[in-house]
DNA sequence: CCTTTTATTGTACTAATTGTATCATTGTAA
DNA sequence: TTACAATGATACAATTAGTACAATAAAAGG
């Protein structure tokens, strides 16, 4: 078994960037348990070719995804979720990168029109399921 | 097969703002049904050059039909006629947005070795100091 | 086996296409 | 004339596409 078929469903109308809908909708696969940690993705050439857009778009997303750690683009030998998610944060920076972090989220909820109730819910909702998701995953 | 021909008619001396012509018989193929959800418009470039007017004229004319949410306009891209969703699903694409961007923080935290616990501390907090921002403002 | 060649895969850089922002110009009405 | 709305000119930013390249693996040849 290579790889899988990793089906994504693209909306030009959406609004938002194919890279970035490419993205997206791979992380959801995984929080949802679609992809698991070592699965190999399509050739950034074979996903382009399924969704008819250009290899770059796809080599962009993929780009993103392995910045944020969540896979792992390798030259030559193709493109893998990560196994573990590893780094290791000063101590020190740990409270400012994550307020930082937070700030730009918030903000970038409240451009779209969404309120403090809206956004606290979603992040509690998102947390809960990620934990349950955990709790399978060790059975 | 990319765009329609998207034929309008002009007038002059109808006293119309050449904008508000556009934005009108776009409005009125949609409801005649010759513009469906998903047809991609001609760029502000091609559209002003068969209309033989600047394309800033029709840039402002697809920025009001954008703001009616009857078009969707793309830097990069192009534009597209959006679907006039029902508003449970106009909820429900608002819904999956947040989420999409709240699975993103999440991630990027879990990936800086944050725990959920803290995550959602720090999105209170922050969420607190930007109300009590905002009553300071109101002053 | 070991080396060389070829194919496959991601990367880097650049170009082309598209909408956006800002300000200048024009025309018309008060 | 003056004020304001409409349009035009110019520069910019975002997205996607095109081309050439580098790293790795697989295949071929000895």
């Amino acid at each position: 078994m290579a790889e899988k078929q990793l089906t994504l469903n693209l909306d030009v109308r959406s609004g938002l960037p194919i890279y970035t809908q490419i993205v997206n909708q791979i992380q959801s696969q995984l929080v949802n348990g679609i992809l698991k940690p070592g699965d190999q993705l399509p050739t950034v050439r074979a996903l382009a070719q399924e969704l008819r857009v250009n290899f770059n778009t796809v080599a962009r997303a993929y780009r993103i995804l392995d910045e944020e750690r969540i896979i792992s683009t390798q030259q030559g030998r193709g493109t893998y979720i990560t196994e573990i998610p590893p780094p290791e944060v000063s101590a020190k920076l740990r409270y400012e990168s994550l307020a930082a972090l937070t700030q730009r989220f918030i903000n970038e909820a409240y451009r779209l029109g969404f309120s403090g109730r809206e956004v606290s819910q979603m992040v509690r909702d998102n947390l809960k399921s990620m934990k349950d998701a955990a709790v399978n995953d060790s059975e």
